[in-house]
DNA sequence: TGGATATTATTTGTATCCAGTTTGGATATC
DNA sequence: GATATCCAAACTGGATACAAATAATATCCA
């Protein structure tokens, strides 16, 4: 089961339930980005009445998880203009993140990046886009916690879960052949080695670099899926299509 | 009167008007950093009912305003322990987004930052700090709105909220001579134009090299205002208190 | 007199209710 | 048949009523 999120049950009131439940399903995708968020329905399931799943709502949109669109609320939604903020914003936090956990990092630091590391490497194993998507953010969180300020640490945590719907989102719309044991994922999880490595050494630049490495390597797999292309395009087999008549031929 | 709400009234909804309201009076220090929200006391001042109010507050709880300690709700305040962070993130994020700004200006940009740093410059003549500190603010918001990207202008501008209320906090606190007039205040100035004509030549090294600048500056005012260094400490008269025996000289 | 427990009061979280507004559908008229 | 108008239903924002939890005070016993 997913759990990104930061109040990890314990859940003292039901609007913090509530709250944890919405963000989950908006994370997931089972909450679709654009779709109207249904409070009626939320009531009625939840069991629970309008003022929590109102909090829960509130508190969302003040995130920036939903969106105010006029009337109604909105799971908020990507479109192109917006990437390029984000994988700019994604990288300057991200080196700068990276930077100061090598400068920084505690014992106790290490050791939870190390585990999150090992499970990621396990789910790697298994063909769970979801599962793996999840253990990479929980990685990097472990990571971002090591070293960074605590504002910084909070604004890199918005942007890997905005990454991380960017991501499942891309996964959903693009081009998802083979992903694991890819060459991309072998990859990523030696840019996880290296980057443990760098900040277990205390080494401010080469973290920064591999961050910067490991940023571009995720950005090209998403541009990469978006564009539809599988690796190497010319293995494509065109071939007749039936039913249609020999002059038919398009061009393309 | 200060405005740096964002939803500059036009308010539909009561809970918009409460929120703008309390994040304005905890903006202004009317709301003490520290002190507790009288969920009760608002509702009886306002005049509407506690639902409005309670919005606003988890509003403003999400954004880090006030938070939640235990049962009640405070205002944010600050700890010694923030600041390095603090100023960490700002010297980031500043130079970044001037760099940005610098490469992406529009001519409408230009035309709101130069009327936001007049401005500034014209309330630096009368000695009113919150009004002042308020100016600067909204110039560097509209540097940030002309190149900063969408994620990138949302994150300066919390940190840049944070730092208002943290130049506040140091005002009420700490060492607050003569300030209008100030060797500080004729730098800030100059900084600022500098800022403008890099910003405005489309030079980003620039740009980023005079936002350091001015970022050190900062906080070299609030770390002297916070120590109590008014200039010269030489300056200070130590005279004997009366009222005291000879033998009672203190040590410091 | 001091400490502990019980009771009360205040505050916060939750539920329900009400009013205003908007939307969808149905009917009537052109 | 199409369009316009009106009515109804549903939803949102706001108000209030209710319940639960915590804090404070008072009383009783040692």
């Amino acid at each position: 089961m997913g759990n990104v999120t930061r109040n990890s049950d314990a859940g003292q009131r039901n609007a913090d339930r509530i709250y944890g439940e919405i963000r989950e399903k908006i994370l997931s995708m089972e909450f679709a980005p654009g779709s109207v968020i249904d409070e009626a329905a939320i009531v009625q399931k939840s069991g629970v009445s309008r003022t929590p799943v109102r909090e829960a709502i509130i508190r969302l949109v003040s995130e920036g998880l939903l969106l105010r669109d006029g009337r109604q609320v909105r799971v908020a939604s990507f479109d192109i203009s917006q990437l390029r903020d984000v994988f700019e914003s994604l990288m300057l936090l991200s080196r700068s993140m990276h930077r100061l956990a090598a400068l920084r990092r505690q014992p106790a630091h290490l050791t939870a990046m190390w585990r999150a590391l090992q499970v990621f490497e396990a789910e790697a194993e298994a063909p769970d886009e979801v599962r793996l998507s999840e253990a990479n953010h929980l990685f990097h969180m472990e990571v971002s916690k090591a070293g960074a300020s605590s504002v910084l640490h909070r604004f890199y945590e918005t942007m890997s879960i905005e990454t991380l719907r960017l991501s499942r989102q891309c996964f959903i719309v693009g081009d998802r052949t083979g992903y694991v044991g890819s060459e991309h994922l072998k990859q990523t999880m030696q840019d996880h080695r290296d980057l443990f490595a760098a900040i277990e050494a205390g080494d401010g630049d080469e973290a920064d670099r591999v961050a910067q490495r490991h940023t571009v390597l995720f950005r090209e797999r998403l541009t990469r899926q978006l564009l539809g292309m599988s690796g190497d395009i010319d293995s494509f087999r065109l071939q007749e299509e039936p039913g249609l008549e020999p002059s038919g031929r398009r061009s393309r």
